[in-house]
DNA sequence: CGGTCATGCGTACGATCGTACACATCCTTG
DNA sequence: CAAGGATGTGTACGATCGTACGCATGACCG
């Protein structure tokens, strides 16, 4: 039997306070009493509401990943073409992403998380899906999941880079992966390595 | 005054072992006490050849990115020309990286870290910035910082994933980010978003 | 009105942590 | 050989942790 849970609301304040504690300390600062305190409840109410740590943390996260792909899915849908399409992403990227540093943390603790613990990968591998799905509106799958990598990695880079974040370095680079080479191109790539 | 420190043999064994006890239970499970009893140091060492947690930490990080980063020399050293060094960057991929999770692992930790805590980005600095000077013995600065991504992206990825890992994805993906666009193709890209 | 049970909380327990520091051991030097 | 500094370790302290569990509270029903 499960633990019981009520007063939804209170459960909702404190998934908000475990996101914000996680952003602020870590996954692994982020103890029971710490989050109760931020979310202005008691102790106690944690292992009420949630069985665990993990439940707690599996929630948050889901909710985060909801939050990032609900732009991803809104800036897409709105795109007209293939053109717009690579705006959008160039726009998620740097508008969007880029200048919070919270979502840039979190992303890493989740990432973190799921690489370690396989439980979590599914919220990562959900996530992943509906980003390569709002992609896939625009793009054929192969490039969506170069494209996805693509901002994967400029995204986490981002965290990482002390300079100012160069936007025509993103443009060029989403125009590179998402643009198919000609056959000629190609023919040079196609030997195989020994 | 700065804590002494002797027997650089003792203190190497805990510096592996440090590393060794975060691949497997992560920075937040790594404790003075877990990595003296798995390098086989008494406790009182390891406050003895490190000041504190966050001096190990920095050491056994910089001796990984190191590790890394020397793979990334060596492959992209022996690269003849441009198409060598893409396969280069594709067998880095798929040979080194891909196929251990420790360092999958190892890395996620490390960014994690580094995206909290400022102290830790120079070690993640120093790591980009020797990846692209060897990215740099055959591309462009520009094209270095995009395969960087890239190259960052597909590896995060991967960790995530659990589907195999699909090599031709990755070929082709290096392909385009290496392929500069021609003025046509750019044109469409210059109208800035409104 | 009185009983009962769902709901929620305060507290205390055992485990683990980083670190300080007194102490042991050994090596050099006189 | 004696002395004393250099090198290294065992242990104990205070803080913090997750969680279990007994108790408070109030709504609902007979």
């Amino acid at each position: 039997m499960v633990t019981r849970r009520f007063d939804p609301e209170r459960r909702d304040r404190i998934i908000d306070a475990a996101l914000d504690v996680i952003a602020a300390q870590g996954v692994a600062g982020a103890s029971h009493r710490r989050i109760a305190e931020h979310a202005g409840v008691p102790l106690g109410s944690m292992t009420y509401h949630f069985a665990g740590m993990d439940e707690l943390l599996t929630e948050a996260f889901r909710r985060f990943g909801d939050s990032i792909a609900d732009r991803f899915d809104e800036q897409l849908a709105g795109a007209a073409d293939i053109d717009g399409a690579r705006r959008a992403v160039v726009d998620l990227i740097h508008l969007d992403l880029l200048d919070s540093q919270r979502d840039l943390v979190l992303t890493h603790e989740l990432y973190t998380l799921a690489a370690r613990k396989p439980a979590f990968r599914q919220i990562t591998r959900d996530w992943m899906a509906r980003s390569r799905r709002a992609l896939g509106l625009h793009f054929d799958p192969g490039t969506c999941r170069m494209l996805d990598a693509l901002i994967e990695g400029l995204f986490i880079h981002a965290a990482l880079d002390t300079e100012p974040h160069d936007r025509s370095i993103t443009v060029e680079a989403v125009a590179r992966i998402t643009t198919p080479l000609n056959h000629s191109e190609h023919a040079t790539l196609e030997v195989a390595t020994t």
